[in-house]
DNA sequence: CGGCAAACCTGCGAGC
DNA sequence: TGCTCGCAGGTTTGCC
């Protein structure tokens, strides 16, 4: 489930048990992720001390004391396992396990195997191919109505699938290009090009809060779930829309008989969910 | 170049 | 119980 708001959560709980610590160990338990893995990975990562654990888009960026960065993409399914001490043996789908010198361990699990990793430097950061071209951070200075329109105009394509390209905003995914959309009361049908002026602000808007609300909510309940299972990983969320098709809308008091409530329409392969009455 | 479907891979729930 | 089908939070590729 990993959207922006859930990659800046795992970063956070990342963050305290790895900044400062040495990786004593990697295991890589196979060749191949979605990519293969970049040569000599676990000996360029053994041994190099952990300095910063950041977000870019959906990549956890990893920076190491030699300049190194592990850039890290969790693709649909992948998570990161937060244990006191190495399991005896990796578990299935654990595909690479960090340990630091705490003992803690780091465990990259993912079912699907479309998440990735690779290495690069601080200097080539900003030129690797999977970061190039990613739009602006969502939450960041260089958001606005006026910088997203921009980023829309002439795009004939619906909404939905403009706000899902990395190369216009960075980092949502198909839940809150949902929940943006329904908060802007945006239709998710209407084409890119029709949103400028007014209506983007209040989209770049909807975004932001879409988004910073996630964070707070999986920030408070990642601390509850750690503290369970030791494990670093997704929160249980309200969604307005998403995954909610025949329920009322929560936005307004029209007759769900009558509307049939929140509907669920497929765009370029994948579920869009809105409300016909109040998405305009 | 723009837009869309398919592909990558496994797991899970629904329905028979 | 066990099978098949459809669906899943992402991204890239290839085709029109």
């Amino acid at each position: 489930m990993p959207e922006l708001p859930e990659v800046e959560t795992v970063c956070r709980g990342l963050a305290p048990h790895l900044e400062g610590r040495v990786l004593v160990r990697v295991d890589q338990n196979r060749p191949n992720l979605r990519t293969p893995f970049p040569a000599d990975f676990v000996a360029r990562l053994t041994g190099r001390r952990v300095e910063s654990v950041r977000r870019r888009a959906k990549y956890i960026l990893m920076g190491l004391d030699d300049g190194t960065v592990l850039i890290v993409h969790l693709g649909m399914s992948g998570r990161m396992l937060i244990a006191p001490e190495r399991p005896e043996s990796p578990g299935k789908h654990d595909h690479v396990v960090f340990e630091v010198e705490t003992g803690t361990t780091v465990t990259f699990n993912d079912a699907r195997r479309f998440g990735l990793m690779d290495l690069t430097t601080a200097d080539g950061l900003a030129d690797h191919p999977m970061l190039r071209a990613l739009g602006p951070e969502p939450l960041g200075n260089a958001f606005s109505g006026p910088a997203l329109a921009e980023r829309l105009a002439g795009k004939m394509t619906p909404i939905k699938a403009a706000l899902l390209d990395q190369s216009v905003v960075a980092g949502l995914g198909n839940i809150y290009v949902s929940e943006a959309l329904f908060l802007a009361r945006l239709s998710p049908t209407r084409s890119a090009a029709t949103i400028s002026g007014a209506k983007a602000d209040r989209l770049a808007a909807a975004i932001r809060e879409v988004l910073g609300r996630a964070i707070e909510a999986g920030g408070s309940s990642l601390r509850d779930y750690r503290q369970a299972s030791g494990e670093l990983g997704y929160f249980q969320h309200q969604f307005a829309v998403y995954d909610r098709a025949g329920q009322p809308c929560p936005g307004c008091t029209c007759d769900v008989a009558a509307t049939g409530g929140v509907q669920r329409i497929v765009q370029s392969g994948r579920s869009t969910f809105y409300c016909a009455a109040r998405q305009r």
